[in-house]
DNA sequence: CGGGCTATTTTGATTAGTCAAAATAAAACT
DNA sequence: AGTTTTATTTTGACTAATCAAAATAGCCCG
């Protein structure tokens, strides 16, 4: 069994490479793992003896298939109980992220299959995050953000990429859950600025930043 | 925060004190805990150290009220997980018991109460167990068992007092559920049998050790 | 009372995970 | 090319939890 730290680093690692190609680096691990970069190269080194990573020194790492076995499982208890938490129990979206982060490490898999089909086998968390299949498949679409995408037409919010408490709550005030239809009225690159509209609701403002957390897929 | 190694050392004490108010032994500790001896009071010394429990060195072992908060503050846990995992996910009452052993440890208070009031506040778990509320009370009601009542009055099984996934399959095929009403028809200390009786069933025997384990009420 | 059995405690080692700080390699700039 | 900066790796040390095995203390019983 591997170990629940083991779990966070084959966690960490695929999260850090969504989207990429390039190796994760030992730097941005022990970032988001809140721990010294020296301990997570003696750490990597070690899952790399047992399997769960290749480790290319002084380049970075990459998930074997046997790696990314695991990996996938935890994000799935993850995106899952952060489901049940939201749809069940009723907790605030914002908080369900932390609470989460424990339990993926204590669930058995009679458990989360029972959540799973009570959920009604649910494609994504409260977040927008994709939730894997039982069989390891993560629906890996790329929509376009708040960003980079075109002005004026009408678009649907349906995913939130930061899962830090103060953003969600911050994207919850202003209207932008999963589901939120929007038009972007205005974007300024050099006040690094978005202008929002959403139906029934005066115009709001975002940073560029944050906007870039926002996945947005157009409607019609 | 008290680390689940340091949680299961305080509720196996609180557990195998239960009803006495003798000390705990190391040996029995260390055979609830699977681990030998020696380990058992190099950490006990140090919970002492921490005010956990009071150490009678070469004696045995007892809660503080600091400990005793402590652990039941997880047993509640366990409890209330069990519950949940019969009532909602309709999970085998005889398997919950390892699965809360791994989720007693990382249920947040916040998740607690909204599952206990998902629940309705149950007062016991599918054993039969007492859940100690909130404020750290445990109903500590003392019942007669198979093994020493009365025979020939009626009776209704109150709490199973072992938790390993066979005895309670042998109850359930024995339709000795918390609830069932049942009837000692005969008890032979020599043979060590009990006989029982319930409506519209064939009569069953099991043993004195067995029989110790079922806990009943005298019904009107 | 003294010897022996048993439970407990001590001692010395081990493993997983971590940090601080020194050493090294690679990249980036003059 | 040579020097500086930055990221990574190494080294040595620490903590929590454990075990095996030796030492010790109690207790029981003749």
């Amino acid at each position: 069994m591997a170990s629940s730290t083991v779990e966070n680093y084959l966690k960490h690692v695929l999260l850090l490479s969504e989207g990429t190609t390039e190796l994760v680096s030992m730097g941005a691990l022990a970032g988001s793992l809140n721990v010294v970069p020296g301990t997570v190269t003696t750490m990597i080194k070690a899952l790399a003896v047992d399997g769960f990573v290749d480790h290319r020194p002084r380049q970075g790492v990459r998930l074997t298939e046997k790696g990314r076995r695991v990996a996938l499982g935890v994000i799935r208890r993850h995106r899952l109980v952060e489901t049940f938490l939201v749809s069940v129990l009723k907790m605030d979206w914002a908080s369900v992220h932390s609470e989460a982060e424990q339990l993926e490490h204590a669930i058995s898999d009679d458990v989360l299959d029972r959540l799973d089909a009570l959920l009604g086998h649910p494609t994504t968390d409260p977040h927008g995050d994709p939730i894997p299949s039982a069989q390891g498949k993560l629906s890996s679409q790329v929509y376009p953000t708040l960003a980079t995408c075109i002005i004026g037409k009408p678009l649907r919010v349906v995913r939130i990429t930061d899962q830090s408490a103060e953003f969600l709550q911050f994207a919850e005030q202003n209207g932008l859950l999963p589901g939120a239809n929007v038009r972007i009225v205005d974007r300024n690159l050099t006040a690094g600025l978005v202008s929002l509209k959403r139906s029934g609701a005066p115009a709001t403002a975002l940073s560029l930043a944050a906007a870039g957390k926002i996945l947005v897929e157009q409607t019609r």
